[in-house]
DNA sequence: TATAATAGTTAGATTAATCTAACAAATAAA
DNA sequence: TTTATTTGTTAGATTAATCTAACTATTATA
């Protein structure tokens, strides 16, 4: 007879990671019910439910209008969530040829899968990998992220060579604009010009494709020197 | 804006995979009641009340007090999920380093997954397998089942040589047994001798171990000849 | 500080999936 | 053909997850 010492639901699990997400950006590390909500895509009432069941199984720090923060359970818990995720997403890209704006949503679904040993060999058949395809770290088996030392390509300088590591925006529309441009990960960006008046870039990706880049894409654009 | 059209829950999927199996078993192509909730682990009364919903779907031909017969909407269901659920199968045991004894239960679970692009790209990616680890046949995206033209080794003659090709019984226990006495999928089996008393039988397999294997066992075995 | 705006909670209802207890229909046995 | 057994249904309750509408607490602003 099996014992579910510590079984979260597929909403659950949900809650716990959108927590997560908040309670980082926001860097005070904390989150608020109605933002916690919005994200979920519920209304108020349901956050405030949900709250009540997480309090209740230690997975978050709450109390009655005040502000919420993950325990250390709670942290726990949705990092091998993000790490599931995170891992599929890998698995999409690099084994069954989904392209970097079609794995999000399949990888939503299998993130709630429950196997110890899927995790474990997963990775291994992936090589271990550090970043998914949108450059996001993933977390090894004890939480810890990867650092990526990258900065935005809105800030480098004129005549330097960088690849593309990574994004900040994951929507479906500026990552099918990046495939267009062939700007997808790993490939090389030459800043040839930098326009004063609105921060447009004229690059050279690959060595090939010369284009222009608003301040509004290249400010979502992770890169790094190469050389 | 997505249309779900059709869109299954995951304990919807559950009794249309259960009605498919009982209503082939029964080879009358009908089930009853209680021996779905029997088989799904619910009380019959449970079972009644899915069935509504069933038949509201289309899913089912039912009546009141009356047997169940999958509709052809239904059978349809129940194919692409078993077709999924043994294509998860054969990625576990083939790229992920299970046991045939373990992947049942995790494919329980990705079977429920909902992505056309990902059924298309697994099957590509395992090289379109028409046999999962039991050896069971994988439904082809039409929904037909492969004909494996086996026999059970409990039916073979002394002194030929087959290879072993599916299992009838696919419980853990048995499947531990099998893995200990070398018994797995495609190994070499010869018969050398059959007690007439009861039918036990020493086999030689692959060439190297001998033993002894009971009725019991034998009768779950299937197997193609050598040759 | 009084008031308006924002943020969060409670109460009461709904839906899917389950249960128990009681009942009804169909089938088998005497 | 009664009666007993098996099979299946109904009624009423429960739990998780959601909603709307109404209420309360906190914070900002005039
Ligand atoms: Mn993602
Ligand atoms: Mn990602
Ligand atoms: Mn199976
Ligand atoms: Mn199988």
């Amino acid at each position: 007879m099996v014992i579910f010492v510590f079984m979260l639901s597929f909403t659950e699990e949900n809650y716990l990671k959108a927590l997560f997400r908040l309670t980082q950006e926001n860097s005070d590390e904390e989150a608020g019910t109605n933002e916690l909500a919005a994200n979920l895509g519920v209304k108020p009432a349901t956050a405030t439910d949900m709250l009540k069941r997480l309090k209740e199984k230690k997975l978050i720090d709450y109390e009655k209008y005040g502000k919420i923060t993950l325990t250390n359970t709670g942290k726990k818990s949705a990092l091998k969530i993000i790490r599931k995720h995170r891992l599929w997403e890998t698995f999409l890209y690099e084994k069954l040829d989904f392209s970097w704006d079609e794995v999000h949503e399949v990888a939503e679904q299998l993130e709630h899968i429950q196997s110890e040993k899927l995790l474990v060999q997963l990775d291994k058949f992936l090589g271990f990998p550090q970043f998914d395809p949108h450059g996001d770290p993933i977390p090894d088996k004890n939480g810890k992220m990867p650092l990526l030392k990258a900065m935005l390509l809105s800030e480098v300088i004129v005549n330097k060579r960088y690849k593309l590591v990574g994004v900040c925006n994951h929507s479906t529309a500026f990552l099918q604009f990046l495939n267009k441009t062939s700007l997808t990960i790993n490939n090389s960006i030459e800043v040839k010009e930098i326009q004063a008046f609105d921060k447009s870039m004229t690059v050279l990706i690959n060595n090939k494709n010369q284009t222009i880049l608003s301040n509004e894409v290249t400010q979502n654009l992770l890169v790094m020197l190469i050389g």
